[in-house]
DNA sequence: TGTAGGACGATTGTAGGACAATATTGAGAG
DNA sequence: CTCTCAATATTGTCCTACAATCGTCCTACA
């Protein structure tokens, strides 16, 4: 029957037609509910239930909840026992653990990066960044991506799959999601400088100078998001007890 | 036929009979499983079929999938799609970067759990470390315990969720389990010493000396599993492309 | 009026069977 | 001996059904 479709189209747009070959499904809805959770079309604290994602991609509920598991394991949506799952909302503890996190482990890319010899690599490294190198403003979603393949390039360069995969899944992009109404055009320009900062440490081969620099990057963008939390009163935490 | 009946009772012994309550099927799967592995009765490489799974704890395919599903988000397994789940072999590089990666992390933990000012966490951490200062010797699987145990504790002191829940899914154990048989007791002495080292550190309330000497105590380590990766002659990757 | 207790609905957790799709393996043809 | 192709093993997905649990509302009683 029809009606699932007609349903999917209704909620996602007239893309999303079918899900793709078989063996795809998992990955189609992980994709899709990823791009509505970092787009900010689905709200932290959203329900995520199985029988609406099941009517809404047309797929039955194994697929379904095996995607909420890896957005789970992503740390992307948070799942309680028998109340399902619902789009994850980063206290500001949280925020503040995972900048501390995400502070090391960029800047142990940042050093690898410098110290990498692979003259193949800095090259390619080199063409991705270029775009941190234009003089034009940019709006907030065009920087977040410069952002992305900015600290992308870095751990390409610095070749560490582990942790490159590690850095992936460190929900760096919700925080951003979250926060990202704090990105004046100061502060965009500020970031790219420090970019440029970094890129030049790398590109110097200055290992300490790399490691500095994105560190005190990421420190200041940790003080902006805490910055911009602790102007809001902080929504209720979820689950008393 | 009850080859799967067999096996089950080979690997996890008599127990294992019934699945605890409802809600707890997918934990209790993981579980096991997680043992089998970190005690080496699941060898790298071998294979997880579902249906013998399926058979061995007598659950049914969604609960096993899942599991599967959160073991291989641990990195505890590997899964190829239509080939089914292994048990992860780890490669020398993939060694190497973890430890990279764990050592910045552990670095972190004792820079913070030295900062630490609650007291209760301090007294806990005392506590909890206790076993560090027995003189007896030790041999490779109490060490595994108080290893362990110490590894936590500096995380319970330091206070990040984030950073305790990150460094429990690296695979330190999974690394240990396959360089077991490194541990010469003069190797667990050393190692002994060096968490001595770092617990007076860390008591003494230095951030710096903390993070450096455990710094220091996880790339001997580190040296420790290469070495001794380095005398085998490295065993075949999988899947080759 | 206020609170404890139970009934109910919504949702998740699990079982079990079925079929499709893919990888692996082995046999047979060249 | 190599290549092609069918048979097999296993996973990916769907479907239905039911049990277990959570949250809520409603009632009875103090």
């Amino acid at each position: 029957m029809s009606n699932a479709a007609i349903r999917q189209r209704a909620i996602t747009g007239p893309r999303a037609p079918v899900p793709p070959a078989h063996g795809a499904t998992v990955a189609f809805i992980v994709e899709r509910l990823r791009d509505d959770i970092l787009a900010g079309r689905l709200q932290p604290g959203s329900r995520l239930v199985e029988s609406d994602l099941t009517s809404r991609f047309a797929v039955s509920r194994g697929p379904v909840r095996e995607a909420l598991r890896r957005l789970t394991a992503d740390g992307l949506i948070e799942h309680w026992p028998h109340r399902g799952a619902v789009v994850r909302r980063l206290t500001e503890r949280e925020i503040r653990e995972l900048f501390l996190i995400r502070i090391e482990m960029e800047a142990l890319a940042a050093r690898l990066a410098a110290a990498a010899d692979a003259f193949e690599r800095r090259a390619g490294f080199v063409a991705a960044i270029q775009p941190i190198y234009a003089d034009a403003p940019r709006n907030p979603c065009e920087y977040l991506k410069e952002n992305a393949a900015f600290h992308d390039a870095v751990m390409a360069l610095a070749d560490n799959l582990e942790l490159r995969d590690l850095a992936a899944r460190l929900q760096l992009p919700l925080i951003m999601a979250q926060v990202g109404d704090v990105l004046t055009p100061a502060v965009l320009n500020a970031s790219v400088q420090e970019h440029r900062a970094v890129a030049q440490a790398i590109l110097d081969c200055n290992s300490e100078a790399a490691s500095a620099r994105m560190r005190a990057h990421l420190e200041r963008a940790a003080a902006l998001a805490l910055a911009r939390r602790a102007g809001r009163p902080e929504s209720r935490e979820r689950g008393g007890a």
